[in-house]
DNA sequence: CACGAACCGTACCGTACGGTACTGAGGGCA
DNA sequence: TGCCCTCAGTACCGTACGGTACGGTTCGTG
């Protein structure tokens, strides 16, 4: 019994057991704890009550634990679809501040913080191989999000932009500001994080000031 | 005579010798060249023909070396102050395209990048001493310019804004988005470089729309 | 010339980490 | 019952790093 539980599968798209989840979480847990430093492989089988054979044998070897890591983090954040419903400007203007709270409060989270230092900490070296899986695991996902609402912004023939790419990186770039570095550079995100519905609802109406048609 | 040329201040603000400077500039090297990694006391040691025991006793230990690093980086990017001249709308733009241009060679460029990694790397623990002592050498400095420069815009009757900080906060965003954490992130900088003039006359426009009078 | 300060080069020490090998216990399976 | 697979726990190895100590050299100074 106990067996099968181990070898049951947690979800059909990361491919791993609920064992080896739990450590991932644990690594996880060490890692936003104590950073890079402290996520060490004796450390990690300690806290998770594995052994160190039991790692290497599951993720080959540490890098391959960071990347599962991320891999597993991923997998956790489910970014919700934008329903296809009919938009009005009100409703554009909800979406929009929702996605950019929802932006603020994940770029703020502890765990993507880690995340974060960890992938450009390694960057530097090994061609970033954890800077692109954190991309395209993290960041790719929300940015489709927020194509798809802008896009149906402008077929209701509420915004106005050339290309969403750049009205994007506009979006983005009005919300965020500087915010992520300073944080990541360890400015107490406690203090920055009061009001992120304000900041978000000051972002869009700006953007909306860009992109909006009409006002 | 050789060793007053040694002894000799390289400027009255560092409080560095000549010497102790070249060791830095081999340091920001290897840091450029293999990331933190690559940083080790022996091989700034070999780097710089000097020898460890000289490390510890001008920079008292590794953190100190890197600290160091921050500040003599920073004491050799001087930020042109902005010419309090009568300013025309022609001319705020051009400033202000001047200064996002400036702003993205500043975040692109090598050095800038490896050190902002390091202190990333470095932030979870011992209280992101490094990470302030880039904010407040580096970034402050940039956000002074551009303080200065809306101030002088808003003066001129070119401007509206009521929160200077918050313009500001606007302006990064639109020329910075999210291309500084991707190149931390190791996107290859020289893909995106092209066009950075291009980049930052369309972020200028943009933040014009939003702040600036009579279009 | 003699003395001392600064410094280079190197050897050395303790430690901590990544990775491997071994032992023994528990449970599925015939 | 006996076999086998998996895994926890631990001991071990090689290496690499931060930091310290020492011998030898250069150069300024009295």
């Amino acid at each position: 019994m106990q067996r099968a539980e181990a070898t049951r599968q947690m979800g059909t798209v990361t491919g791993l057991t609920e064992r080896q989840g739990a450590v991932l979480e644990e690594a996880l847990r060490l890692l936003v704890e104590g950073g890079e430093k402290a996520l060490t492989t004796a450390g990690v089988a300690r806290a998770a009550n594995c052994s160190k054979e039991s790692l290497y044998k599951w993720f080959g070897d540490r890098d391959g634990l960071l990347s599962a890591m991320i891999a597993y983090q991923a997998s956790k954040v489910r970014t919700l679809e934008v329903s296809a419903e009919a938009l009005d400007a009100a409703g554009l203007r909800a979406h929009l501040v929702a996605f950019a709270k929802d932006l603020l409060d994940v770029l703020s989270g502890d765990v993507s913080l880690a995340l974060n230092r960890l992938a450009i900490g390694q960057a530097s070296r090994e061609g970033s191989k954890l800077g692109r899986l954190l991309q395209e695991r993290g960041r790719r996902p929300i940015g489709r999000r927020a194509g798809a609402l802008l896009e149906a912004g402008r077929k209701a023939g509420l915004l106005a932009f050339d290309d969403a790419d750049e009205a994007y990186g506009a979006l983005y770039g009005l919300v965020v500001s500087d915010w992520h570095l300073r944080m990541l550079l360890g400015e107490d995100a406690a203090a920055m994080k009061m009001d992120f519905s304000r900041r978000a609802e000051r972002a869009v109406d700006a953007f909306l000031a860009l992109h909006g048609r009409k006002g």
